[in-house]
DNA sequence: CTACCTGCAAAGACTTTGCACGTGT
DNA sequence: ACACGTGCAAAGTCTTTGCAGGTAG
């Protein structure tokens, strides 16, 4: 693979396929929005702000409330998942393969968001360093079902 | 240090000193609400929601739109940092020196927090998962402000 | 045909802002 | 004194929910 974030459009093709058939297995039904939904998260990479989804939309209007809704189904099916950047709005990506992994660089101000694909903590402040960036901090949450919850 | 997130009275009062030193030299005056605030964050460890800080203020009744706008200053003066765990609620955290860096685990159905203390990632998210969770993630960001930010 | 979906509008939750009064230095 | 801070209330955002009509399987 020549560029870490870059999938052909088989691979693509191939992951739509699968993320078809993780649907078909559910009860939830492929409505017009919803395959839209799924092609932008599969074609493009995200994550994505509730606003923008609705702008990548625009041949498939959909009312805002609906892409909330679908982003829980899909999140319900671990197909999805929410980011958080700090800024107030719900962020939904595509929940992917290990060779997915990466990490963002969020600019205090503009909010521009830069991939990075390394996963070495120390090593990555440094590096976003290198990248021009001033007043750098990075925030490392994890995400999990608690023993709890698991129970009940 | 006996453990990783235990202070002394001694360096919290230290660390009070600090901040109400740094308090002194920018243009904020020192009222009530606002002491009560620091002494809050370097006594406990964070990061709190506005919610959290105001029972905490029991003593030192404060309306929230205060808390925010303190917390806003402070932000400002680099000396609290404002954090995200993907509820929609804005945490707020003492900026700490190196020994300070840790990372959460948080629950994704009842939100609750753990802290732990080593800094690799892979390695962490095995140790998640020894303890107990399930469906476990992490998302790592960086904040900075970026080349283009700083020119302005 | 039935269960599931959607759009619209209303309600909710968190946060920000305006303004007049109060307070630290 | 004067600039800064606070409480209160109103306004703003983003998100969730209720409901009636529509649609996939």
């Amino acid at each position: 693979m020549s560029h870490p974030h870059t999938y052909s459009h088989a691979d693509q093709a191939a992951r739509l396929e699968q993320v078809l058939a993780l649907l078909r297995d559910s009860r939830l039904k492929l409505t017009r929005p919803r395959r839209a939904l799924l092609e932008i998260l599969v074609h493009e990479h995200g994550p994505f702000t509730i606003e923008e989804l609705a702008v990548k939309l625009h041949d498939t209007p959909c009312d805002p409330a609906t892409i909330y809704r679908n982003m829980a189904a899909f999140e319900d099916l671990d197909l999805v998942r929410q980011c958080d950047f700090g800024d107030g709005m719900a962020r939904f990506e595509l929940v992917g393969q290990d060779e997915d992994h990466h990490h963002h660089i969020i600019c205090r101000k503009c909010r521009k968001l830069e991939l990075i694909d390394l996963c070495f903590v120390r090593e990555l402040e440094k590096l976003v360093r290198d990248r021009g960036y001033t007043q750098v901090h990075h925030s490392l949450e994890f995400y999990g079902i608690c023993a709890n919850c698991q129970r009940e």
